[in-house]
RNA sequence: GCCGGGUUGGCGGAAUGGUAGACGCGACGGUCUCAAAAACCGUUGUCCGCAAGGGCGUGCGGGUUCGAGUCCCGCACCCGGCACCA
């Protein structure tokens, strides 16, 4: 990309010498174990000074692609953290392991027959090469991947505590399955219908412990996705109801599958967000994901059934409203009440035509199984049908019509809900459809139309007992809800849309269940000198997939084909005997749901991680606060996936008291991508960006061609897909890495998207030459540095400078940072100044985002250690105020005027200078001047 | 629809309520060179003006203030998340 360097300075700093002096750097870093983080206990214990700090990157999937310049954006950010915390002391915790298992490995195995792990291991390799020429400060003993044995042992060991536990809901805490099983054992706890434990089969024990565990298996409705052979977590469905990888489509299904309790952890996975340093957008995510609302559950008795139908509302204020009920169609009660013919004067509207209910209710629930997620979004138009069931309003005795419809969903609440045309849009659109009536229950204001969702003052809603009318909203609900409970109709309550946790997956390359089946087919965790289950050699590594359209089709794991691992024969205490391992394995967020914790202990083969040492790196720093990781980066799209997840296993681990952290990450900080121009040809298919070459018409148009053809620009996420992928490797090659360092530090602030511009790395490059410049000559190498006194304007400059870099470095505000970096290295050259004194505190200020040039150029200032421990400058408060400063004067607040004043000059003093400025007199023009405002030395503002 | 974030030169961006546009890219002019590239130096919001200086200017409309990119009210547009969630 540069033409071959002509000149005869041959101690320029150009890329070559660079990659030179990079190389070097790392070469002697590793050497020296340079960024080794000494633990309290075990295989990496030493002594440690100064502070405790744990940095963490979202680690990366080792994709086939290696890594373009968006990747290391965080990477860099975290390691200026690192690397400016090590040099104000601190002792800090800075690695990069890889989530390995996934899918492309798998694709990548069928097409090509080579086992995924071979792949993905030198996936790994070049991935480390690409980032070791980066200079990142990491510890190399501390790095893993999920798939190594040592860690996926590990991740099953977890499983199986999440496996052995229960929630208790008195105590709010998960507690081992032993403790339960004592408490039925010793009499003090009973079946919930009151069995006592010793009248219990084996097999009702069985099935009473497994129905509470943390992790479980059952039944129920789950994605079904035939084009990929598996099933898939409600986080890996789009919204059009298709899978995120692939694009095929989904369907929902009633099957047995391993599921993940989460959901009891709803409130504290909610409360405990104001306990952690996270940006509120993430924090929001997640409270809208785990969907919390309080409410109340009501009971309405049905005409000729003894089961009332139970609803959730979030407006028991509005129950006076409440004209007609309506059950998802799937739900339980709905056979049950379907009446034998349609009641007298039914109308026409009600019944669909069908000659009875239970034909109607069979046609509408058959209609509403068929459509697709997407037509349900695209077509919200209200349809349903009469059962011919009457329910009773228990406030005021009305006798209302049940229908099924499917704007009412089985997932939530109670799958049933008490409708309210006055109150709620969707039920109003529902009864005009179907010509119910509608009661207000809120006095709406003027001329309102439709259903009043607002606040106001209820009205029409008094029976005997209960008198709601004239109270506000939040009055009428704890009135109806004390009503209620006192009559045994209902209760205040909470949902939550958040569900359980799918956890298995019909793929190969994953972490196996340790789990087996007994002749019972009850599961058993496997004991734990049997982990790690490793994956057994398979014939064949691809899913069994369908026609993406053929819903009937079922699931079968790869593991599954292997009968000689499947049947397996062991002594689980009580004799050998032949049980069957479950073939499922865990889905890819299994590994990155504990890993902060390995890096504290990465070797420890006694346990996941020594409580010291976890205590030391993780642990809260004051009573009460949660602990966890210091500073996590990643981007934003894990905000309900991975770092919901990871939260939810670490309160596990910490109920059980494996861990003194009550969160993952205390603090967390989502960085920005690194976006580029993307070209598409006339087909719509994106070219090579690199090859596009603009052009400029006479009227100043950009055009965009591609050879000969022209093509349209877009803008977008950088990445093969989009083909505007930019490599390290092409800057590393053109610019060397601590250039590109420096350019994505300076491109914005670290947490917004930002435009690649490739053009623009020049500037960072120009910038470090000025500061190698300023120190080595160029043709003999010489250092030019001398021991010079420092002017004041210099100590000025550079004080302010040190001031301004700290406490930038603390905000994670690098792009100032690098700012002021080159602010004083323009004074520096322009003054002349080589002084010791005003470039050692530059290059030690450097290093931490030019860590090479900074070892570098200190190096050749005499220090023969490396800079990693130097302290970072300070600045002495009595440089940072200037000689003189510029002393703004304004008249009706419009600058007429500036002035050169000493910094304390008093403001009598700066007034009469103020107003003998000569622009300021011709602005005041003879006007009486009313009123003057003095912030000496910086201001005056004069108001005539 | 709901929740969160945003809108500043040609571009990326900077500004504890106090000189809007730091720093960088690009562009323009210059130095060096036979020439070009690189490098270095200078100019660069916009309009009027020879200049001194002045007008306008941070999405739009109001307000508070001696003074608003920044605070308050209303609106438009863009980005992200959720969405028939009772």
């Amino acid at each position: 990309m540069t033409t071959p360097d002509l000149s005869p300075a041959s101690y320029r700093y150009t890329s070559a010498l660079a990659g030179e002096i990079e190389q070097r750097w790392q070469d002697r870093w590793a050497a020296e174990g340079t960024f080794e983080a000494p633990n309290p206990v075990g295989d990496l214990a030493g002594d440690a000074t100064g502070d405790k700090f744990f940095i963490m990157d979202m680690f990366p999937y080792p994709s086939g692609a290696g890594l373009h310049v968006g990747h290391p954006l965080g990477y860099i950010a975290t390691d200026v953290v690192g690397r400016y915390r090590r040099m104000r002391g601190d002792n800090v915790l800075h690695a990069l392991g890889y989530d390995a298992f996934g899918l492309p490995a798998e694709i990548h195995a069928v097409q090509t027959g080579e086992h995924p792990r071979t792949n993905t291991e030198s996936n790994i390799a070049n991935m480390r090469r690409q980032l070791r020429r980066l200079g990142l400060a990491h510890d190399p003993r501390r790095s893993f991947a999920t798939i190594d044995p040592d860690f996926m042992r590990w991740t099953q060991w977890v499983f199986i505590q999440i496996f052995e536990s229960w929630y208790d809901q008195e105590q709010g805490r998960a507690r081992p399955i032993s403790e339960l099983r004592a408490d039925y054992e010793s009499g003090a706890r009973t079946a919930p219908d009151g069995t006592a434990w010793a009248d219990l089969t084996p097999i009702e024990r069985s099935v009473l412990i497994d129905s509470v565990r943390l992790a479980y298996v059952d039944e129920s409705p789950v994605n079904w996705c035939p084009g990929l052979g598996t099933v898939l977590a409600n986080e890996e469905v789009t919204a059009e109801g298709r899978s995120e990888r692939g694009n095929f489509p989904v369907f929902t299904r009633n099957l047995r599958q391993w599921k993940m309790r989460i959901t009891a952890y709803s409130d504290r996975l909610i409360d405990d967000l104001e306990r952690v340093d996270w940006p509120d957008s993430v924090k929001n995510m997640q409270r809208n994901w785990i969907g919390r609302s309080h409410g109340a559950r009501i009971s309405f008795p049905v005409e000729d059934l003894a089961t009332p139908i139970d609803v959730f509302t979030t407006r028991p204020d509005t129950i006076f409203g409440a004209t007609y009920m309506v059950l998802a169609p799937e739900h339980g009660l709905v056979d049950d009440l379907t009446a034998d013919a349609w009641p007298a004067e039914t109308p026409r509207t009600w019944t669909n035509g069908a000659e009875t209910p239970a034909e109607a209710v069979s046609a509408y629930r058959t209609m509403a199984a068929a459509k697709t997620d997407l037509e349900r979004q695209e077509n919200k138009e209200k349809t349903g049908v009469f059962t011919g069931a009457y329910a009773t309003n228990p406030v005021n005795g009305a006798r209302i019509p049940v229908f099924i419809a499917d704007y009412v969903l089985t997932g939530y609440g109670t799958g049933a809900i008490m409708a309210v045309p006055g109150g709620d849009e969707r039920d109003h659109e529902f009864a005009e459809a179907y010509g119910l009536p509608i009661v207000h229950t809120v006095q709406p204001p003027e001329g309102h139309e439709g259903a009043f969702t607002g606040q106001g003052v209820v009205i029409g809603s008094t029976n005997d007992e209960l008198a709601l009318d004239g109270m506000s909203i939040d009055e009428a609900k704890a009135a109806v809800i004390a009503w209620l409970q006192l009559h045994g109709a209902g209760e205040g309550t909470t949902t939550y849309r958040l569900r359980d946790w799918l956890f298995s997956r019909q793929r190969y390359w994953g972490e196996p269940f340790p789990i087996v089946y007994d002749d019972l087919d009850q599961p058993i965790a496997v004991p734990d000198s049997m982990l790690p289950v490793e994956l057994p050699e398979v014939p064949d590594y691809s899913p069994k997939t369908y026609e993406p359209e053929d819903a009937e089709s079922n699931p079968e794991p790869p593991l599954a084909r292997v009968p000689e691992w499947v049947n397996v024969e062991l002594d689980l205490g009580d004799g050998p005997k032949t049980y069957r391992r479950e073939t499922n394995t865990m889905p890819n967020w299994a590994g990155s749901s504990w890993y902060e914790l390995r890096y504290a202990d990465p070797h420890n083969a006694e346990r996941l991680v020594d409580p010291e040492n976890e205590r030391y790196w993780l642990g809260p720093r004051k009573p009460g606060e949660t602990g966890g990781v210091d500073l996590y980066v990643g981007g934003v799209e894990h905000a309900v996936l991975h770092l919901l997840y990871a939260r939810f296993w670490h309160k596990v681990l910490f109920d059980l008291g494996h861990v003194s952290s009550e969160e993952p990450f205390h603090k967390l900080f989502n960085q920005g991508y690194i976006q580029a121009d993307a070209f598409k040809d006339a087909r719509g298919v994106y070219v090579e960006a690199a090859e596009v070459e603009e052009r400029v018409d006479d009227s100043g148009t950009k055009t965009y061609w591609f050879g000969d053809e022209q093509v349209t620009r877009e803008f977008g996420k950088m990445g093969k897909s989009l083909k505007n992928a930019v490599t390290p490797d092409e800057m590393y090659e053109s610019y060397g890495a601590d250039t590109l360092r420096v350019y994505e530090m300076s491109m914005g602030p670290m947490d917004v998207s930002r435009p690649w511009e490739t053009r623009a790395v020049v500037g960072a490059q120009r910038f470090l030459q000025r500061v190698w410049r300023l120190l080595v000559d160029e043709d003999s190498g010489e250092l030019l540095v001398d021991d010079a006194d420092l002017d004041a304007a210099t100590l000025h400059v550079l004080h302010v400078t040190i001031e301004g870099v700290r406490s930038d470095m603390e905000g994670m505000r690098f792009n100032t940072a690098v700012a002021k970096l080159i602010e004083l290295t323009n004074h520096l050259t322009k003054a002349g100044v080589r002084s010791r004194a005003a470039v050692e505190p530059l290059v030690l200020m450097l290093a931490p985002l030019a860590p090479h040039l900074g070892e570098e150029l200190w190096s050749r200032l005499g220090h023969p250690d490396s800079l990693t421990h130097a302290p970072f400058p300070t600045a002495d408060p009595a440089h940072l105020s200037a000689a003189s400063v510029t002393c703004v004067v304004q008249v009706l607040g419009k600058v007429r005027g500036k002035l050169e004043v000493s910094p304390d000059i008093s403001d009598d003093e700066l007034t009469a200078l103020a107003l003998a400025e000569p622009n300021v007199v011709r602005s005041i023009d003879g006007r009486e001047i009313r009123k003057v405002i003095v912030r000496a030395p910086k201001l005056v503002s004069i108001v005539v």
